[in-house]
Parts: structure tokens; sequence; C-alpha cells
DNA sequence: AGCTTTACACCTAGGTGATAAGCT
DNA sequence: AGCTTATCACCTAGGTGTAAAGCT
């Protein structure tokens, strides 16, 4: 994934379809992003591979992101996809945007979290069992300023709409479906929960 | 004001800024639309000016728009313009998109309201305490689905970014203050209320 | 004749990777 | 040398009034 000053958002989207929720109660979908280890990175482009360039730099300050639709119904998180568009990625230590702050160079872990807003009056007492997290290791990435692989670059522009412009053959003319290969759409069954 | 079958944005948007609420209590924001009204106009060009052309078609079915951001806390309220930019006109009696009806060649007043979001838990017996409308005779407008009079269309052209398209002249060199004469920019005082 | 609808050129607003310059 | 930043052309997405066609 690219990350750049101003913010980029990831491509593709992460997305969730829920199912399982109590439709009347309120719930809270959030996401923050962990290191997947303590290394850096460095890409070798004769062997096309990524190789370790030695320890973490000082970690990025964890930041929240809250879906901007929270807190809704269970009914409406559960009609359609819940998608993660409007979330930003940013190398800036210092932004100031709200953004996701990342080391370019580390491998990430996308978390998904929800939060059931417990209308008890003594619900802090168990707001851990109010409190569930998802992580799916197939939307790993690494965060980078600039692309380092020429086939993901080549798998962005033939499959980001924003990215046309750089087209020269048809997606169409692919031979596998990229939709299938690399969204990140994923299926929660939350029905043994809460 | 344009009313168009897919649904069209106000220009000017309709905007308010507030003070007197209390910053840690909840309050939705709604607009609607009321005639003003019993009849139905026209507009005659030689005399430049709205003629009563009968009584008013049938009601619009009449519908309360959300401000998105609702519910939201006094604090969100307060620390800048609210705007209604989403808000969408329509003369389609049958649509479907959460748009507000309204007859062409009718006049309307909007209307903006504020709900304060009471946690008591008998507080539907005092709801009627918990809900304040204001209605600003200066926003008061004709809905049209094309422009009747000439020098509302160069007003909107001249002061509406996306129709820059359209401009001849540059509207810096308008005598007058533009943004000054036509913007629903309306300060509201709730200090005494609630 | 008077009002409404549709297709359109022209904008705003902002998301892409490429490229070259900048940094360490 | 390796990584980052700024600028750019080229897109998507959608808000304008216009003009011609459609409707009643």
């Amino acid at each position: 994934m690219i990350v750049t000053k101003a913010g980029r958002r990831m491509f593709p989207t992460f997305q969730v379809q829920i199912s399982g929720m109590d439709p009347a109660a309120e719930y809270v979908l959030l996401m923050d992003f962990i290191p997947v280890d303590d290394k850096r990175y460095r890409y070798a482009f004769h062997s096309s591979s990524w190789l370790v360039a030695g320890r973490a730099d000082v970690a990025a300050p964890s930041r929240m992101h809250f879906h901007p639709d929270s807190p809704a119904r269970g009914a409406q998180w559960m009609k359609q996809t819940v998608s993660f568009d409007t979330l930003k990625l940013t190398n800036n230590l210092l932004d100031d945007n709200g953004h996701m702050i990342l080391n370019s160079m580390h491998r990430y872990q996308p978390r998904f979290h929800v939060v059931y807003v417990d209308p008890s009056p003594n619900s802090h007492l168990q707001a851990c069992r109010n409190f569930c997290s998802f992580s799916f290791p197939e939307t790993r990435f690494m965060a980078v300023t600039a692309y380092q692989n020429h086939r993901i670059t080549q798998l962005k522009i033939a499959s980001n709409p924003f990215a046309k412009g750089f087209r020269t053959t048809d997606p169409k003319d692919w031979g596998m479906s990229i939709s299938e290969s690399i969204y990140f759409f994923i299926f929660i069954k939350l029905a043994l929960w809460i």
C-alpha cells in the first residue's frame, strides 16, 4: 500500500459483510493496523523479493479509525457491505488529519473491531465482553512510498478505476479475475458472539 | 430553486450557525419545507413578476430531512457552521431517494428544527418541550423546473462554482457582494431555550 | 403556449501512478 | 544508492445551466 504525507486511500478497500448482530442494538466499527513483526524491509530487484533490512523503526503513533457511520444499529451494518473507503494511510508522524500513521517499508496487519454499545448503566464493568476483534492474514501488506514490484503496479492500474489513465491493455483481456484475487472482501459471522 | 426528477441541490445552501446549546447534550437537526400559501404561480415576462395562477396543486408528500451528522453533541454542532448541502429538491411525487418533494411553480418556506435528545426515561412526556423550530422569511423561494427570471440565472451563474462554465464576465466586476446579498447564512441563539 | 424532461458541454473536487527532483 | 516528496496529466464522480425535444 502506498503511504503519502497527505494521506492515501487503501486499494483495494477493506470491506466486510456482517451477519449475526442484534438488529436493534448499536455498534461502533473500527479499524487499526499493527506491525506484523519488528523488522524493516527492503526490496531486492534481482530476486524480486522482500528482504529483512534490520530492526523496525520507532513505532508510528497508533490510532483507531472509526467507521464514519458509527454508531449505528446492527440492522444498518448488516444491510450491505461495510466499506472503509474513507480511511487513509500516511507516513507523516505529525499527521493532523486523523489518518492512520504507518512506517514505510514495514509490514502491517489490518484489524477490524466491533464494539457493542451497551445501554445498561454498569456496562463499563464488562466492557471486555462488548468488544471483539478480527484479523485476516490475507489482508497483510507492505507500506511503501513508491511501488517496488512492477506486477503490483500493473495490478493496481488494471483494477483501480482512478488509475484507468495508465492502462494500456483492456483489463478484460486478463486471464484472472482481479476482483476475486485481491479484494479484501470478508464475511464475518458474529452469530456466537454477544 | 430548481427542482428536477433526479433531485437538485439548493443554491445557495441553507446554513446555520448555532450557539447556546448544551455542549454535552445530543441534538438532532432537521429541515422541511412548507407552502407559503395555497396558490400556484406563473411568471409574467412583460412585467417581470410572479402572478397568481390559481389554487395550489395537491400538496406534495411532506418529508423531513435529517442533517446527516445527526445525532451529535451540542459542542459539535456549535463548532462550525452547519450546512445542509446534501439536501436535494425534487418534483417527483414518487421519489424514492429521500429527497424533499415540492410542487413546481409554488412558493416555499424552509424550516429548521432542533430536537434535544432527552436521555431521561420519561422524555416522551415532555417531547414538545424538547423541540424547537425556526423560519426565516428571507429564505423563501419559488420552486421551478427552469429559471423564469434571467437575473436569477445570472446571479446563480455568478455565484455557484459549478456554473463557472457559463460565466462571461468576472464575478469580481459585479458591484454588489453576492455572498452577502443572497446567502442563507443565519445566526441562531438558543440561549433562552431548554 | 406553458411547463417539464433529456442530453450535453463545462465545470468542481479529488483519487491514480509516472516522473523528476530532493534528501540522507 | 535508496527512499521520499512534489508536481503533473489523466482519470472518476457528480454539480451547473443550456438548448432542444417532449408533454398536456
